[in-house]
DNA sequence: AAGTTCGGCAAACGACTGTTTACTGAATGG
DNA sequence: CCATTCAGTAAACAGTCGTTTGCCGAACTT
């Protein structure tokens, strides 16, 4: 790691963070593939030929966001693992934190629920390789609870998928709910609260497959 | 409904399913929002402005191929909720009615889940609001079913659009597994089968929320 | 048989695209 | 203080784009 900055990387720095910011807030009611390189850098306030200087294509701006993206989100489900306490404590926990996640970082979730099977398969390997990362830390966190004991290898990483799985279809309820209309806000974290409910509780009496 | 085709009509069709045909093959690796109408009507064996004799927009195009994908997805949820059966046999069918259903519409799968969360809002609309349709279908079977005895509305609904994610989620997977590596297929049915036992045996415990 | 409808075409419009080029000028380092 | 580096620029390249226009000719109607 590089932390040394002259004032020449600190602008140059400046121009990458102008062009990711202009790219994100593009990518808003856009595609990654449908953007423009004259696009991102008339949002950014630089000439066409600027971009290059920091990019060599709009994809690889994309993999720029996703790492980006995904930073946040990691340090959001070590979050929510490093939790002790009940089953029930804890799924509002998480619920809870999804819900601030997505009102936090608005931008890139959206971004990331955009790309996940987007046209730009780079883009889309990156996510999902992450979004694999994610369930084999879950299902790390899940073979330390007792409820765990004597599950299978792949059960718990089935478990652990089923997880992942809500927890995207959730973030993008939020992210649509956000969009439209606010209120419904409450409704979907009641239901995803009630859904891992149901899950835990299938959890409790599961026998092995 | 006008059934009656003149030569004319049948000729018209005919193009519209072209320009359809080509839009869908084209969005195998590219997004709605950066297709273009050149590319379509190329792709078509169309002059330019043939298109808009058909459809004012890209966007409309859109429209007509969510139907279309919806249509063959309607009759493929009937199917599996028309089952009779016990819980196991119910869910060994219900994946393999979705694998075989990826299988034979890929292409039109693979749009909606590029578009569901794509760029062009019309689009995500008309998806979003047919999945809740469809979660509303699933929610009166379950109804049906013994096991729902004494479940409130909300509760059906809760389980309902967890089955309609599930659902969701799987076909996306199935979709991945067989663009890349085919063999994978089995594992994904395999854990959408666990997964589902598993939300059946949260369902036989739940006591309301 | 004559008249009308209308799906499809070629051509043209201006606007926008990605990328390369040669250049400028300030920060860098000896 | 002078030489070098290099982020950023303006200009030009050859395309592609969406959309409109006027027209053709085959299918319909009467």
């Amino acid at each position: 790691m590089n932390h040394t900055v002259g004032a020449r990387q600190a602008q140059k720095q400046q121009s990458r963070r102008a062009l990711l910011d202009a790219g994100l807030h593009l990518l808003a009611d856009q595609n990654l593939a449908s953007l423009g390189v004259r696009e991102v850098t008339r949002e950014a306030g630089l000439s066409p030929a600027a971009f290059y200087r920091h990019f060599p294509d709009l994809a690889a701006l994309g993999v720029a966001l996703v790492e980006e993206s995904l930073a946040s989100l990691h340090v959001m489900i070590r979050a929510v693992l490093a939790e002790a306490g009940g089953a029930e404590e804890l799924i509002d926990r998480a619920v809870d934190v999804i819900q601030r996640h997505v009102r936090d970082h608005q931008p890139h979730v959206r971004f990331l629920s955009r790309e996940r099977h987007g046209g730009v398969r780079q883009v889309r390997e990156a996510i999902d390789a992450e979004l694999g990362r994610f369930a084999a830390e879950v299902g790390s966190a899940l073979a330390l609870q007792p409820v765990s004991a004597g599950w299978s290898e792949q059960d718990l990483r089935m478990l652990a998928e089923l997880y992942v799985d809500h927890m995207v279809s959730t973030a993008s309820a939020f992210l649509e709910a956000q969009e439209a209309d606010p209120a419904r806000e409450q409704r979907i974290a009641a239901t995803a609260r009630s859904q891992l409910r149901l899950i835990s509780l299938g959890r409790r009496y599961w026998q092995g497959s």
